[in-house]
DNA sequence: GCCATGAAAATTATAGACAAAATATCACCC
DNA sequence: GGGTGATATTTTGTCTATAATTTTCATGGC
């Protein structure tokens, strides 16, 4: 049942609440409250709350606690740049590696994520899309720090999303897999640049 | 007196540890053991490793305990090319804004870099240049994982280095620093695109 | 009214105890 | 001698209690 540690769970727990914005930037921490809304003492939510810091998701001062960590617009620019040098980096690789098998993946990905009928299912999709075309590089350190950087980039999409959402197919998407597809690594990197570059443009009206 | 937490010292004094080799890759770290040598109980020692995980210094695995983390070429690769691709986006933004005492800061570490004495200390000071150039770009998150992957990079450099080490002027670090003085920006970081392709086949020969 | 002051309440950080799981030890068998 | 399984030991993860610190809030002086 299991094989994973209280600590996990909560962080996962957590962590989803932050991203979702049920628990909004600002909102202060307390680990005896939320102790008991897991049914456990605050030494695991501790540690859950080590792991929120890690991956950007609060911040904490000694004494004084931990509150999940503000979002502006100077660190959305941040984290966008960060995840265009990033990604493009993890392309340049996966590009050169990626198998049909990689490449159906990431069409199946594609296709899930023109699918999505709301923001939320959405924005998961399109970065499972991301993932999927990045994986093949196999540069675990590279993945992790753009799993976060997608996560915050996540936060501030759904966070400052004003206007309706609309289905629609997403030809940048479609456009990187058909120069993947042809080898042609250079034009998707250029293309996922610019693609970068329109959705920081995007979440912030 | 205490500003900090206890996890925060045992962490401090593991992590330099591990940078420093005295801990080996693949080293276990045992919780009661760790305890006992900083006459505390195990609480904050698990907290510790919670942090020196979120920094890429160990791995663990629940119930399976935490070890130091293995340093292998692949990953060296991986470090040398988040770090250029980092390094070079962060010194865009610094090389614009840097001010007057932005750059007397930044030679003075490089003075003291090239008066290092010793490998450890060179290491240290080299790190400290680099951030000191790089500092005044004012974006935390990228700061914050380029100094990760600097402690990463040490980590290889002091475990691979076989030679003997001798004191030397470092004539990259002399013209990225006058090419910042002219504010060419552009130069500057193809310059330190150069120079840390140069670092990297260093540490690994 | 507003700021300082101090007691009360809440919160964080650590210690120590314990249960559960993993690891090591060792007798036994083939 | 080398594998196997039962038992002992170690180690991890969690809980409860407590000390230390911060925050809250009421009171009184100006």
């Amino acid at each position: 049942m299991s094989n994973s540690t209280i600590a996990d769970r909560i962080y996962d727990s957590l962590a989803d609440q932050i991203i979702r914005g049920a628990l909004p930037p600002g909102e202060k921490l307390r680990q005896d409250h939320i102790a008991k809304a897991f049914d456990t003492s605050h030494v695991p939510v501790r540690e859950a709350f080590l792991k929120l810091e890690a991956h950007g998701l609060a911040v904490s001062l000694p004494r004084r606690g931990t509150r999940v960590s503000e979002l502006d617009t100077a660190e959305l620019r941040e984290i966008t740049e960060m995840r265009t040098a990033l990604e493009v980096l993890a392309l340049q690789h996966a590009g050169m590696q990626m198998t049909s098998a990689d490449l159906h993946r990431a069409e199946e990905a594609r296709k899930a994520c023109d699918a999505a009928e709301d923001l939320p299912t959405w924005e998961a999709r399109n970065r499972a899309f991301h993932r999927a075309i990045l994986t093949p590089c196999h540069m675990p350190r590279l993945l992790a720090t753009i799993d976060d950087l997608h996560i915050a980039s996540a936060r501030h999409l759904l966070a400052n999303w004003k206007s309706g959402w609309v289905q629609r197919e997403d030809r940048d998407h479609a456009a990187i897999l058909t120069l993947l597809r042809r080898r042609d690594v250079t034009g998707a990197c250029e293309l996922l640049r610019r693609h970068l570059r329109k959705a920081d443009r995007i979440s912030l009206r």
